[in-house]
DNA sequence: AACATCTTCAACCGCCCGGCT
DNA sequence: GAGCCGGGCGGTTGAAGATGT
């Protein structure tokens, strides 16, 4: 309550984005870099609120970001991140390299969650439904916090970024 | 062919956190 | 230490396209 709005009352632009929104915003990040998303709608001649700049940079315009096609192995990595962290979409993303948070969120809630409700794997506990009572009980209590399921044995090993000739800009 | 329903995903909303004054 | 501000995050929405009847 009470808070000012992200961006300045007035008209801002909502909804899917235009070419030409893309091509100026496009132009003003090669032009000047990512800076102050507040004031970067303006200086770009943009009516959108910075917000709405940052994540269309961030989840669609940026040169580096892949998009569709998640591999097996994208997939298997989403649902073991998802076991250890929760809907943290953002820490699950910094290990994908060219997957953004947001890609990764819609395509857990349409794909992945689906594949394992059909499998009979709770999406959220990463649980098989098909445990007994008396085995989810020492489950839980062997993992109070519900963050990872035992019997999934993860093996996972979580690396910074290789330095390599990939070092664009 | 026309309409209804479902699915997908880009984008918005509001809250939280951390840096700055 | 307190308050403000901007950036970032996660949840949710809704338009567009796909599929079914």
């Amino acid at each position: 309550m009470g808070r000012t709005p992200c961006c300045e009352k007035g008209h801002t632009n909502k909804g899917a984005w235009a070419r030409e929104e893309d091509e100026r915003l496009i132009a003003y990040i090669r032009a000047h870099g990512e800076g102050c998303w507040r004031s970067l709608p303006k200086a770009a001649g943009l009516l959108r609120c910075g917000k709405s700049c940052r994540l269309r940079w961030i989840n669609y315009l940026r040169p580096d970001v892949k998009r569709g096609n998640f591999t097996d192995e994208e997939n298997d990595l989403i649902i073991k991140l998802h076991s250890l962290l929760g809907n943290k979409w953002s820490k699950i993303a910094a290990t994908l390299p060219g997957r953004t948070d947001n890609e990764i969120k819609n395509h857990w809630n349409t794909h992945i969650k689906r594949k394992l409700v059909s499998k009979g794997v709770d999406p959220t506990t990463h649980v098989s439904s098909t445990k007994t009572n008396n085995e989810l009980t020492c489950i839980n209590q062997n993992n109070p916090e519900g963050e990872k399921s035992p019997e999934l044995n993860l093996e996972l090993r979580i690396s910074l970024p290789v330095p390599s000739s990939s070092t664009s800009i």
